[in-house]
DNA sequence: CCAGACGTTGTT
DNA sequence: GTCTGG
DNA sequence: CCAGACGTTGTT
DNA sequence: GTCTGG
Protein backbone atom coordinates (compact mmCIF):
# COMPACT_ATOMS: atom_id res chain seq x y z
CA UNK A 1 0.00 0.00 0.00
CA UNK A 2 1.39 3.62 0.27
CA UNK A 3 0.50 5.38 3.34
CA UNK A 4 3.65 7.31 4.37
CA UNK A 5 6.13 8.67 1.70
CA UNK A 6 9.17 10.99 1.22
CA UNK A 7 9.84 13.42 -0.94
CA UNK A 8 13.41 15.35 -0.68
CA UNK A 9 14.12 16.71 -4.06
CA UNK A 10 14.83 19.73 -4.89
CA UNK A 11 12.18 22.07 -6.59
CA UNK A 12 14.40 22.36 -9.93
CA UNK A 13 14.95 18.47 -10.14
CA UNK A 14 11.46 17.78 -10.03
CA UNK A 15 10.71 20.87 -12.33
CA UNK A 16 13.10 19.15 -14.79
CA UNK A 17 11.36 16.18 -14.29
CA UNK A 18 7.67 17.28 -13.89
CA UNK A 19 7.67 20.53 -16.21
CA UNK A 20 5.43 22.42 -13.92
CA UNK A 21 5.02 25.95 -13.79
CA UNK A 22 5.33 28.18 -10.57
CA UNK A 23 7.84 28.68 -7.53
CA UNK A 24 7.07 26.99 -4.10
CA UNK A 25 9.69 26.99 -0.96
CA UNK A 26 9.50 23.24 -0.82
CA UNK A 27 11.48 22.04 2.07
CA UNK A 28 12.22 17.83 2.28
CA UNK A 29 9.57 15.86 3.64
CA UNK A 30 10.98 13.01 5.29
CA UNK A 31 7.53 11.34 6.53
CA UNK A 32 4.36 12.69 4.34
CA UNK A 33 1.30 11.55 6.11
CA UNK A 34 -2.27 11.46 5.11
CA UNK A 35 -4.46 14.46 5.95
CA UNK A 36 -1.06 16.71 5.71
CA UNK A 37 -0.95 18.74 2.43
CA UNK A 38 1.91 17.58 -0.08
CA UNK A 39 2.95 18.36 -3.46
CA UNK A 40 1.30 17.27 -6.34
CA UNK A 41 1.54 17.71 -9.89
CA UNK A 42 -1.64 18.69 -12.19
CA UNK A 43 -2.98 20.31 -15.28
CA UNK A 44 -3.17 23.63 -14.88
CA UNK A 45 -6.90 24.50 -15.02
CA UNK A 46 -6.27 27.32 -18.34
CA UNK A 47 -5.07 24.35 -20.14
CA UNK A 48 -2.01 25.66 -20.95
CA UNK A 49 0.55 22.94 -19.08
CA UNK A 50 1.10 21.96 -15.83
CA UNK A 51 1.23 23.59 -12.08
CA UNK A 52 2.39 22.36 -8.62
CA UNK A 53 0.12 22.73 -6.30
CA UNK A 54 -0.31 21.83 -2.49
CA UNK A 55 -3.28 19.64 -1.76
CA UNK A 56 -4.57 17.57 1.23
CA UNK A 57 -3.90 14.06 1.54
CA UNK A 58 -7.42 11.60 1.63
CA UNK A 59 -9.69 12.22 -1.44
CA UNK A 60 -13.05 13.57 -0.23
CA UNK A 61 -15.53 12.81 -2.85
CA UNK A 62 -17.88 15.92 -3.63
CA UNK A 63 -20.80 14.68 -1.86
CA UNK A 64 -19.24 13.79 1.39
CA UNK A 65 -20.79 15.95 4.33
CA UNK A 66 -17.40 15.33 6.43
CA UNK A 67 -13.60 16.36 6.23
CA UNK A 68 -12.91 13.52 7.82
CA UNK A 69 -13.97 10.69 5.30
CA UNK A 70 -10.24 11.66 3.40
CA UNK A 71 -8.63 9.42 6.16
CA UNK A 72 -10.15 6.36 4.89
CA UNK A 73 -9.46 7.42 0.85
CA UNK A 74 -5.91 7.89 0.90
CA UNK A 75 -5.26 4.93 -1.71
CA UNK A 76 -7.85 3.78 -4.80
CA UNK A 77 -7.38 0.27 -6.24
CA UNK A 78 -6.10 0.66 -9.70
CA UNK A 79 -8.71 -2.36 -10.96
CA UNK A 80 -11.60 -0.76 -9.75
CA UNK A 81 -10.94 2.94 -9.12
CA UNK A 82 -12.84 3.38 -12.97
CA UNK A 83 -16.31 2.42 -10.97
CA UNK A 84 -16.23 3.45 -7.74
CA UNK A 85 -18.49 6.56 -6.79
CA UNK A 86 -15.78 8.02 -4.96
CA UNK A 87 -13.30 7.88 -7.54
CA UNK A 88 -14.60 7.53 -10.96
CA UNK A 89 -15.46 11.12 -11.80
CA UNK A 90 -11.69 12.04 -10.41
CA UNK A 91 -10.87 9.29 -12.24
CA UNK A 92 -12.12 10.68 -15.85
CA UNK A 93 -11.17 14.46 -15.54
CA UNK A 94 -8.92 14.80 -12.67
CA UNK A 95 -5.56 12.70 -12.69
CA UNK A 96 -2.19 13.67 -11.01
CA UNK A 97 1.18 12.93 -10.10
CA UNK A 98 2.81 12.39 -6.53
CA UNK A 99 6.46 13.66 -6.85
CA UNK A 100 7.98 11.30 -4.61
CA UNK A 101 11.38 9.69 -3.82
CA UNK A 102 10.43 6.95 -1.60
CA UNK A 103 8.06 5.56 0.34
CA UNK A 104 7.57 3.23 3.71
CA UNK A 105 5.75 -0.34 4.38
CA UNK A 106 5.48 -1.85 8.18
CA UNK A 107 6.17 -5.49 8.51
CA UNK A 108 5.92 -7.39 11.83
CA UNK A 109 8.36 -8.72 13.23
CA UNK A 110 7.19 -10.60 16.27
CA UNK A 111 5.78 -7.66 18.84
CA UNK A 112 7.21 -4.82 16.72
CA UNK A 113 6.39 -3.13 13.64
CA UNK A 114 9.43 -2.41 11.23
CA UNK A 115 9.47 0.15 8.93
CA UNK A 116 11.01 -0.15 5.55
CA UNK A 117 11.85 3.02 2.72
CA UNK A 118 11.32 2.24 -0.78
CA UNK A 119 13.24 3.68 -3.17
CA UNK A 120 13.72 3.21 -6.99
CA UNK A 121 17.13 1.28 -7.53
CA UNK A 122 18.06 4.18 -9.74
CA UNK A 123 17.58 6.75 -7.29
CA UNK A 124 15.48 9.02 -9.31
CA UNK A 125 12.29 10.18 -7.58
CA UNK A 126 9.14 9.09 -8.30
CA UNK A 127 5.99 9.82 -9.81
CA UNK A 128 2.83 8.41 -7.83
CA UNK A 129 -0.23 8.17 -9.61
CA UNK A 130 -3.26 9.84 -8.47
CA UNK A 131 -6.68 11.82 -8.16
CA UNK A 132 -7.36 14.79 -7.19
CA UNK A 133 -10.78 16.62 -6.13
CA UNK A 134 -12.48 19.53 -5.09
CA UNK A 135 -14.73 20.02 -1.93
CA UNK A 136 -16.62 23.03 -0.22
CA UNK A 137 -16.85 22.70 3.29
CA UNK A 138 -20.75 22.55 4.65
CA UNK A 139 -22.14 24.50 6.84
CA UNK A 140 -22.31 21.37 9.25
CA UNK A 141 -19.06 20.67 8.75
CA UNK A 142 -17.35 23.73 9.31
CA UNK A 143 -16.13 23.49 12.54
CA UNK A 144 -14.77 20.61 12.66
CA UNK A 145 -12.76 21.03 9.26
CA UNK A 146 -11.59 23.97 10.62
CA UNK A 147 -12.69 26.66 7.61
CA UNK A 148 -15.29 28.93 7.18
CA UNK A 149 -18.17 27.50 5.19
CA UNK A 150 -17.85 27.42 1.80
CA UNK A 151 -13.75 26.95 1.14
CA UNK A 152 -12.98 24.89 -1.30
CA UNK A 153 -10.56 22.12 -0.13
CA UNK A 154 -9.19 20.44 -2.62
CA UNK A 155 -7.57 16.88 -1.98
CA UNK A 156 -5.55 13.61 -3.69
CA UNK A 157 -5.71 10.02 -3.63
CA UNK A 158 -2.73 7.53 -4.32
CA UNK A 159 -3.48 4.63 -6.75
CA UNK A 160 -1.90 1.37 -5.86
CA UNK A 161 -1.41 -1.97 -7.61
CA UNK A 162 -0.23 -5.21 -7.12
CA UNK A 163 3.65 -5.62 -5.37
CA UNK A 164 6.49 -7.01 -7.98
CA UNK A 165 9.04 -9.05 -7.29
CA UNK A 166 11.59 -6.25 -6.52
CA UNK A 167 9.54 -4.95 -3.74
CA UNK A 168 10.70 -7.40 -1.30
CA UNK A 169 10.94 -7.73 1.56
CA UNK A 170 7.36 -6.02 2.47
CA UNK A 171 6.45 -7.32 -0.93
CA UNK A 172 2.40 -5.40 0.06
CA UNK A 173 0.59 -3.10 -2.57
CA UNK A 174 2.41 -0.70 -3.74
CA UNK A 175 1.67 2.51 -4.83
CA UNK A 176 1.66 2.49 -8.82
CA UNK A 177 4.21 4.20 -9.72
CA UNK A 178 4.73 6.09 -13.75
CA UNK A 179 7.81 6.45 -15.76
CA UNK A 180 8.04 9.81 -17.50
CA UNK A 181 7.07 8.26 -21.29
CA UNK A 182 3.37 8.01 -19.32
CA UNK A 183 3.14 11.26 -18.16
CA UNK A 184 1.39 12.99 -20.45
CA UNK A 185 -0.87 9.79 -21.00
CA UNK A 186 -1.91 9.75 -17.01
CA UNK A 187 -2.52 13.35 -17.04
CA UNK A 188 -4.83 14.48 -20.47
CA UNK A 189 -6.04 10.95 -21.70
CA UNK A 190 -9.50 11.20 -22.40
CA UNK A 191 -9.70 7.27 -20.58
CA UNK A 192 -7.01 6.27 -19.14
CA UNK A 193 -8.06 2.48 -19.18
CA UNK A 194 -7.71 2.89 -23.26
CA UNK A 195 -3.88 3.66 -23.11
CA UNK A 196 -0.88 0.92 -21.41
CA UNK A 197 -0.45 3.30 -18.30
CA UNK A 198 -2.49 1.24 -16.33
CA UNK A 199 -0.38 -1.66 -17.12
CA UNK A 200 2.59 -0.45 -17.64
CA UNK A 201 3.88 0.31 -14.26
CA UNK A 202 4.91 -2.14 -11.98
CA UNK A 203 8.01 -3.00 -13.74
CA UNK A 204 9.86 0.04 -11.53
CA UNK A 205 12.94 -1.30 -9.79
CA UNK A 206 12.90 -0.85 -6.19
CA UNK A 207 15.15 -1.37 -3.06
CA UNK A 208 14.10 -1.28 0.29
CA UNK A 209 15.84 -0.59 3.67
CA UNK A 210 14.96 -1.33 7.45
CA UNK A 211 14.83 2.05 8.90
CA UNK A 212 14.72 4.02 12.49
CA UNK A 213 11.06 3.10 13.87
CA UNK A 214 10.65 6.65 14.81
CA UNK A 215 8.88 7.05 11.33
CA UNK A 216 5.89 5.89 12.74
CA UNK A 217 4.91 9.20 14.39
CA UNK A 218 2.89 10.59 12.52
CA UNK A 219 3.93 13.97 13.26
CA UNK A 220 7.74 12.79 12.97
CA UNK A 221 9.24 14.59 10.21
CA UNK A 222 12.89 14.23 10.80
CA UNK A 223 15.92 13.07 8.41
CA UNK A 224 15.96 10.50 11.06
CA UNK A 225 13.06 8.77 9.36
CA UNK A 226 15.06 7.37 6.85
CA UNK A 227 18.10 5.94 8.62
CA UNK A 228 18.80 2.97 8.06
CA UNK A 229 19.31 0.34 11.16
C1' DC B 1 -39.23 1.43 -2.02
C1' DC B 2 -35.85 3.61 1.82
C1' DA B 3 -31.55 3.52 4.50
C1' DG B 4 -27.02 3.52 4.52
C1' DA B 5 -22.71 3.28 2.45
C1' DC B 6 -19.52 5.35 -0.44
C1' DG B 7 -12.31 2.80 0.89
C1' DT B 8 -7.99 0.11 1.53
C1' DT B 9 -4.73 -3.35 3.48
C1' DG B 10 -3.44 -7.64 5.53
C1' DT B 11 -4.54 -11.39 8.88
C1' DT B 12 1.34 -14.14 14.40
C1' DG C 1 -11.92 -3.80 18.59
C1' DT C 2 -12.47 0.33 15.92
C1' DC C 3 -12.29 5.03 14.71
C1' DT C 4 -9.92 9.58 14.20
C1' DG C 5 -6.12 12.67 13.53
C1' DG C 6 -1.70 13.58 11.68
C1' DC D 1 0.19 4.21 7.03
C1' DC D 2 0.63 4.37 12.57
C1' DA D 3 -0.51 6.26 17.15
C1' DG D 4 -3.71 7.26 20.23
C1' DA D 5 -8.27 7.73 21.76
C1' DC D 6 -12.35 5.57 22.98
C1' DG D 7 -16.65 10.19 27.81
C1' DT D 8 -19.30 13.46 30.48
C1' DT D 9 -20.52 17.68 33.07
C1' DG D 10 -20.05 22.28 33.88
C1' DT D 11 -16.68 26.04 34.38
C1' DT D 12 -10.78 29.08 38.03
C1' DG E 1 -24.76 12.17 -6.07
C1' DT E 2 -25.35 7.19 -6.81
C1' DC E 3 -25.19 2.46 -5.69
C1' DT E 4 -26.24 -1.68 -2.72
C1' DG E 5 -28.72 -4.32 0.60
C1' DG E 6 -32.85 -5.36 2.81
Amino acid sequence: MCGRYTITTPLESLRNLFDFEGNFNLGARYNVAPTQNAAVVRNAPDGGGRELVMLRWGLVPRWAKELSIGSRMINARTETVASKPSFREAYKKRRCLIPADGYFEWKKKGEIKQPYLLRRRDDAPMAFAGLWENWKVPEANAEAAGQPTGTEITTFTILTTDANETAKPTHHRMPLILEPEFFEAWLTADDPSDTDVMLAVPAVALSSVAVNRRVGSPRNDDPACIEPI
